[in-house]
DNA sequence: CGAGCTTTTGAACGCAGTCAACAATTGTGG
DNA sequence: CCACAATTGTTGACTGCGTTCAAAAGCTCG
């Protein structure tokens, strides 16, 4: 079922109807399978398709001329990172795995020829690059304004959250490959800082990890420490999802 | 000729043809003249309508509980900051005026129309939240991983390029009332620290301001001071654009 | 089982923040 | 048009959060 976190991704905003879905799942679409730190798509390249993550972490970064490198976004299974190639010539960050990651490769043609042929495909795509922009707005908030500690926790919320509602969080806990340099290249900190951070959370009993997994006992604590509001994900239940519908 | 600035903005994507450009013309637009630091738009509303800035700045950010402020962003004219109301239920960041302000409303409903009879206007619009994240992208960069001097820096080529493309830049110089303060929440700084920032570059002959003007004597040098790259701003130059309708 | 990552810890340093005071500029009301 | 208020800009001294450097311990995987 390659397709599946594709389809759920555009029911999060449309609803698909039989027709839609029935095209959706019709994409021709290539399986690719990555181990940790590879990359999909490097800087300054015009690739001639887009991805769809289908398991496993991705993150859209970016390496500066000092060496550092400044991790923009974490990518969960259903996210398009790359959908800016449909309409810009030549893209500005890479795109790697975190962990063992498998995409769907889909080409750029097709996606344009089911947005032509369904309007409201393509306004859920549409909608998708919206939420990511809100997600990069938060972020700069985030490294632009908020203390380690906070900014961490933000970012842990973050991601349960987002895992939350694919449904991958189970027992408070869910997937976690993610390194702590990878999470200093995130959060803008230096390893020796984010090990002194999580500690910190660790120690006060906001999270708890190990072998790759994340724990999160309690997540309105989290949010607490974290300054955080999950308006800014624009996830929708179900019954929210039935309303606009209906609208 | 309020209408021109979106004209503009369109013909940057997509070269309108004699239709498109009728229809857009035809937009019923309401014309808003703000003084500075005022609210357009405010943190959890639904507003009905999006605004494109005609003359002046906008800026888009978010006050954090502590009472700090985070810009996440400059707008400049043809600039349109909140597209995403057209698919998002909530908005999550305020949008002000820094200094006086013109915009024009336009109601989410007519966008919505437009969009629907002609596709390309959609594209172009939905191309224009894509440069807006690739922007957002490279400020998450600039705060997390630069250094004040060279963050100050690169905010400055990014606002002189905007404000190229749209031949507001005259000999090296363009308006800029944007005060320290302002500087200090976008770049995620104490006042204190811009002023020092800002006196640094200027001593180095990188930029010089005075009276709500700011003068880039020699733009090359400041793109070397602030590890500046013109790509994610995804600017087309008249051949390019002529090019991309040839194929 | 050894090589290479990643995590952990301590100590010293430095960039940027905070505090405080004053100057310059802009805005406002009489 | 002037007097006064408010905002913005400027400067110095001190502080502190987070960085850098260095070294060792734990993992992971060929």
């Amino acid at each position: 079922m390659p397709h599946s976190p594709l389809i759920r991704m555009f029911n999060c905003s449309i609803n698909l109807n039989a027709s839609e879905e029935e095209a959706v799942r019709a994409l021709p679409m290539r399986v690719k399978i990555l181990g940790g730190k590879q990359d999909l798509v490097r800087e300054h390249e015009s690739p001639a398709q887009c991805c769809v993550v289908l398991e496993g972490y991705a993150c859209t970064y970016r390496d500066m001329r000092d060496g550092q490198r400044q991790i923009v976004s974490f990518h969960v299974p259903g996210d398009m990172p790359d959908l800016h190639s449909l309409h810009l010539a030549e893209v500005h960050n890479s795109i790697g795995s975190i962990g063992p990651l498998t995409v769907g490769m889909i080409n750029n043609s097709d996606l344009h020829r089911i947005c032509r042929e369904f309007p409201r495909v393509a306004a859920a795509l549409w909608r998708l690059t919206l939420i990511d922009a809100s997600i990069y707005k938060e972020w700069i908030s985030n490294v632009g304004a908020r203390d380690a500690r906070t900014r961490a926790a933000h970012l842990f919320c973050e991601v349960h959250f987002r895992q939350a509602s694919i449904g991958r969080v189970r027992d408070n806990a869910f997937d976690w490959p993610v390194t702590q340099i990878d999470l200093g290249n995130a959060l803008g900190l230096s390893v020796v800082h984010v090990h002194r951070t999580l500690k910190n959370l660790r120690e006060a009993g906001l999270i708890d990890y190990e072998r790759g997994v994340l724990h999160i006992p309690d997540i309105n604590a989290l949010m607490e420490a974290g300054d955080f509001d999950a308006g800014y994900l624009h996830i929708r239940t179900a019954s929210e999802r039935a309303a606009m519908e209906a609208h």
